[in-house]
DNA sequence: GCATGCGTTCTCATGGGGCGAGAATACTCC
DNA sequence: GGAGTATTCTCGCCCCATGAGAACGCATGC
């Protein structure tokens, strides 16, 4: 599948390190299935490069410095730039409700600044770097329905539609009828099919071209929801309106 | 020099896109003198296994979400355990002081949690997961002072001693007596080898068999030190011992 | 001291596959 | 439609990654 197997074979054993946070060469090898001096012969690589370190007391590999070098680098050149992180908090104050702000990223849809406090926390599988199940969250749809319908159609080939509630939508015609709607409206709800208990809303933020770059969401409890659609509604786009005119500024 | 060069000329492209932060594949192929159908392969492969994404639109590379997620491991795994956080923060508080606290790791000297605010704001080169520069810092000092002396040898031969300011010391002799002068007192002084116009202190923390196991320090600009020496080592010694009374427990 | 076990490295013959020049293709922008 | 650029394909060469097996180093136990 891998045109170059040693690559996918090296980051397979970085990936086996991370996922136990300390591991063994053995134990490698078995659960890799790969014979024990290549193990060896990659592990020790991976520590030349310091994406491992090789503990000497009780022989453990673990993650080296240059994985967390990595992680900055990722984070510094996708977190969003300060006016639209400010949008975001104020968002959050002015509605009492984590937000959230998402961005297309190649294919990809990313979160890529989140702002909470203990009182409204963000939705659990939510963190900065989040991109999964744009069919199931508010700013994923959205992204989505900003997408060409081929675009739409390969990204949802690729990732599939998991089903994450009994109110997830897992079909792509269905799923294609509430974009159309999502994308006329200028709004996106999603109503419990991420997270049961969970409503969330978001707005989209467009370019000096009028093209949809980036969606500002909120999640809240559904039952504080009630009666206040119209005015979760007019916070969105009042905010998502202040990211878009900075986008037509930058 | 590395076994398997394509090992290292993989993590030389993804490091070389983290540095740049988006960059093609002509410049990195001139700037790592790789000739560019190999250079796309790295780079397609790097983006099957997710370290990288394609922009479609303007065809450059970026980093891609699997950075990120190494770079969390490597903080889940690293960061300092809570009581040994909390005994960092009380630290901060009692003296006014950006506090630290560092352990070994492996053959390294890193970082593992930083207590700081607005009005005592950390080390600028300092963050979670730094490990340089040991012969110039408080906590550096005490973990090398903690090493078997072939074991600091290696450390220095492997990290050379870089001259950070004038006062910072160079030589491997000058060094190896400051350091016998820190085991016995159990303080480290480090006044403005690191930053100019800048004073750290550290202490060493221990496990049950008396062996020392981390660091706890704090810095402060030099003028503010003068007078307070005797305070600064005896809240040390007494968030030190915390640290070391936690670590015999666990 | 010798035996045992475990982690790690070495040796070496084999052949899979990485390599790079060059061409071909797919774009975009005039 | 033509020039320029980005990206992929082709293909033969030969390098070097591979993995079995053995050896080494270093504990601990008897």
């Amino acid at each position: 599948m891998a045109t170059t197997s040693v690559i996918h074979r090296t980051f397979a054993v970085l990936e086996a390190v991370a996922a136990s946070g300390s591991t063994t060469a053995k134990e490698v090898a078995q659960q890799l299935e790969i014979p024990l001096p290549s193990v060896y012969r990659l592990l020790n690589d991976l520590v030349a490069n310091q994406y491992l370190v090789h503990l000497k007391d009780d022989g453990r590999f673990e993650l080296g410095p240059k994985c967390f070098d990595l992680g900055l680098s990722f984070r510094q050149r996708l977190l969003a730039p300060s006016p639209i992180r400010q949008a975001t908090a104020e968002l959050h104050r002015t509605l009492q409700a984590a937000s959230y702000f998402a961005v297309y990223r190649g294919a990809d849809i990313v979160l890529t600044y989140l702002s909470d406090c203990d009182q409204h926390p963000r939705l659990r599988p939510l963190r900065f770097g989040f991109h999964e199940a744009a069919h199931a969250t508010a700013f994923g749809k959205i992204l989505l329905s900003g997408m060409t319908a081929e675009q739409r159609g390969s990204y949802l080939e690729a990732r599939g539609m998991p089903i994450l509630t009994p109110h997830t939508i897992a079909r792509q015609d269905v799923l294609s009828d509430h974009l159309d709607e999502v994308s006329t409206r200028g709004i996106a709800w999603e109503h419990e099919e991420f997270l049961p208990r969970t409503t969330c809303a978001a707005a989209p933020v467009r370019n000096g071209s009028g093209m949809c770059v980036g969606a500002l969401a909120v999640s809240m409890p559904s039952r504080k929801v009630t009666g206040l659609e119209a005015r979760i509604e007019s916070a969105l786009r009042e905010y998502a309106g202040q990211c878009s005119r900075y986008m037509r500024a930058g």
